[in-house]
DNA sequence: TACAACATTAGAGTATAGTCTATACTTTAA
DNA sequence: TTAAAGTATAGACTATACTCTAATGTTGTA
């Protein structure tokens, strides 16, 4: 699949989809035995990264962060080892994430009960 | 409370500080019957509102989220439907957002479990 | 009183994450 | 076959949120 297919696919930008390859978080690869043109080309493997991006900066991650992700991911070079490492950080990120929410969330209420009180 | 001691117990830098006073989400007073300098004073309302800044902050509310947010629960001129829905949009915005982030551990969960299946 | 620490303002610089433009070439469909 | 749509590359531009520097003046303490 080439770049459109893949933006339209994902709904992300072409160009935001380029800003993602020269940061190292997808590989499109060129056919060889094609020389009229230096098309790349995408897999499955790359739908699944791009909503694995879209997801993550939702939730606050870093393009850094999120290319140790799929590296822990896909990246056959990594150790077993390395890639639980970096997963667990992850997890214990969201945690943290999930848990100042919580408490924003409680922090929130309190002020709509304030207001509510206060009649202001 | 000079800015020096604002920053101190904030753990927030000065420079930092002048920068959301900028921005508008924090407002020193002027002392008026000294006129030697034109030191900025900050209260305990101050205090409190850059700890809400920092929470916000780290769970991914923007300068322009958190003012609106700050101004629901400070601003006197705002009438109480005003303040109560920007406060419910941040809690369905916070709702959302938990929402992703259990979702996306449910995902990393799966990768570790694929990690070590695999093992690779 | 000297000098370190603190204060203000203006404006420059940095990092992150896009977003857009220009140029030039290729493919596809009417 | 030609015009529209797609592709690649380089580089400029933007927005957000700081972060730092310079210049200048004030306050507190040894």
């Amino acid at each position: 699949m080439l770049i459109n297919e893949l933006s339209k696919r994902t709904g992300i930008t072409v160009h935001t989809i380029r800003f993602y390859e020269k940061s190292g978080l997808i590989k499109g690869k060129r056919n060889e035995s094609v020389t009229s043109n230096n098309y790349y080309h995408y897999d499955e493997e790359t739908v699944e990264k791009l909503e694995l991006i879209r997801y993550a900066k939702s939730v606050g991650f870093t393009i850094q962060e999120i290319s140790q992700l799929i590296d822990a991911w896909f990246d056959k070079r990594l150790s077993q080892s390395e890639k639980i490492k970096v997963l667990d950080e992850k997890l214990q990120f969201i945690e943290q994430q999930i848990q100042q929410l919580v408490e924003m969330k409680e922090m929130i209420h309190q002020f709509k009960l304030d207001v509510l009180e206060n009649d202001c």
